[in-house]
DNA sequence: TTGCTCCTCACGTCACGTGAGGTGGC
DNA sequence: TTGCTCCTCACGTCACGTGAGGTGGC
């Protein structure tokens, strides 16, 4: 009369049965009586009070030890301090989760912009580089003067370029005005470095690609509706942004034909095959 | 030169070593190259973009199958679903969080009401009843008929009323009109029914309690405010509203002098000895 | 030789859930 | 006797973390 059973106890305080024994065996919520025959468990009325308050806790996840010292608690304020505690941690789990999903949201959204981007997986290749930190101001000066000795070094080597000039700019070259750029000229394998230059491998990558036409006075423009693009519609990652040359000032002083491709690092289903 | 050791790895994607050999053992990362003499793990560059993703959707708790699903999926609508699928699982996990802290929110905050609440734990006692369903109209008559009823049991039988008067009731009866009220008369132990009244255990419980003078025409404005104070800075738990009736009709017809506790059950600090 | 990085088991953590095999009361 | 509820192990789950004991290259 005075007890119940714990198939009777789960139902009432919509804990199963198993929950209620592992909660007896970790001592969190002792039944008020057990047969000593049949080692039956009998909960008091009483204690449905008890394994409601530990459910709400255990809700918002609360971990059992937690939980047991807020039972434990000799006062409200100790009691209070307690879900405090709890309380700070989740919201800030929370507040990141938030964030987390917020990014993502867009991304399943189809973009609505009319900015054309391509898709594009750039494989590795060797090439002829000069890699150097360098910082914004001065830059059109410095990457002339590296592209001609590039071309020169590959003059003197006899060596073939096997596709367009490109550059890898470290994000720091534009969030901190300086950073590592590598500039390159694609080329059949390895070969001997002259000056400046050396011979290296350009990594593959996964790239969010717009086309810019003309000098490049405007050309963050373009680097900016890439960003905003990716941020809101691509699965971002780290790495290099990427530049390739397709007709520069090294082609013709017309420059109304420059065309350059900015390529931004993403993440593109089926990637996963390395 | 083109892979870099596991601890490298580690520092590029910002994942434990024990982590990434995890994904290695279930086959979710496996590493470009694996040294057959030494078993070292070797990374290809390539796979940091991988790693980041991973990363990202595992800080959002998607379980490392469905991130494997999201690897392999060969379109962006795979993708968009598998992703969408669990952003949905998420946001409602986290609505119903945020649900659960705005509860305790306020439980934390001192109240600010000027209303007088006593927390009180009441033992169980036996009493002699009358347990009946009944609708709110015609309670008041059905009351005193009721408690008209024990008294008459109670000096039939030579037993003496241990407290006073008071009332259990389902709080159904208050949501839907109708719903289960015992009645009772606490009493020294187990005495005989007679007529409608029954020996039954009233159970212990923990009561916030206000006090309500005068006749019970505007005792729905003291359930309210017991009501929101409960919600607002109590921890309440599940089980019936309780009346005693410390003053009532059945002591005086002066209706200034009735007095009435309105106890609602809530969990005290301290409260999980039982 | 020392220190550092890497390796492989095997076991621990957290809060239960699953399942086998068995008992007891109506 | 059947069905239902209850019991106790023992092991599984999920995504790693801990720790022991050992190897290999500079």
């Amino acid at each position: 009369m005075r007890t119940v059973s714990i198939g009777d106890f789960a139902r009432m305080t919509h804990l199963s049965v198993k929950t209620l024994r592992h909660y007896h065996d970790v001592g969190l919520l002792v039944p008020a009586e057990i047969d000593a025959a049949t080692g039956y468990r009998y909960y008091a009325r009483a204690q449905v009070a008890v394994a409601q308050v530990i459910r709400r806790f255990r809700d918002i996840d609360m971990p059992l030890d937690e939980v047991r010292a807020l039972l434990a608690a000799p006062t409200p304020d100790a009691r209070n301090s307690i879900i405090r505690a709890h309380v700070g941690r989740l919201r800030s789990k929370l507040d990141e989760t938030q964030a987390s999903l917020g990014a993502l949201h867009t991304i399943l959204d189809p973009p609505t912009s009319s900015l054309e981007i391509e898709h594009r997986r750039v494989e590795e290749t060797w090439a002829l580089a000069i890699a150097e930190t360098v910082s914004l101001p001065g830059f059109s000066t410095w990457w002339l003067a590296a592209f001609t000795e590039i071309r020169a070094a590959l003059g003197s080597l006899g060596v073939k370029a096997t596709g367009p000039e490109g550059g890898l700019f470290e994000t720091e070259l534009f969030s901190e005005e300086r950073g590592e750029v590598v500039l390159f000229v694609p080329v059949r394998g390895r070969v001997g470095g002259v000056g400046r230059t050396t011979s290296r491998v350009i990594p593959a990558t996964e790239l969010a690609i717009v086309r810019h036409h003309g000098n490049h006075s405007d050309i963050d423009r373009a680097y900016g509706a890439l960003g905003t693009h990716v941020a809101e519609h691509e699965i971002g990652v780290e790495g290099p942004i990427r530049e390739h040359y397709l007709c520069s000032r090294l082609a013709t002083t017309d420059e109304s034909r420059w065309l350059t491709e900015i390529g931004w690092p993403i993440f593109q289903s089926g990637a996963a095959r390395v």
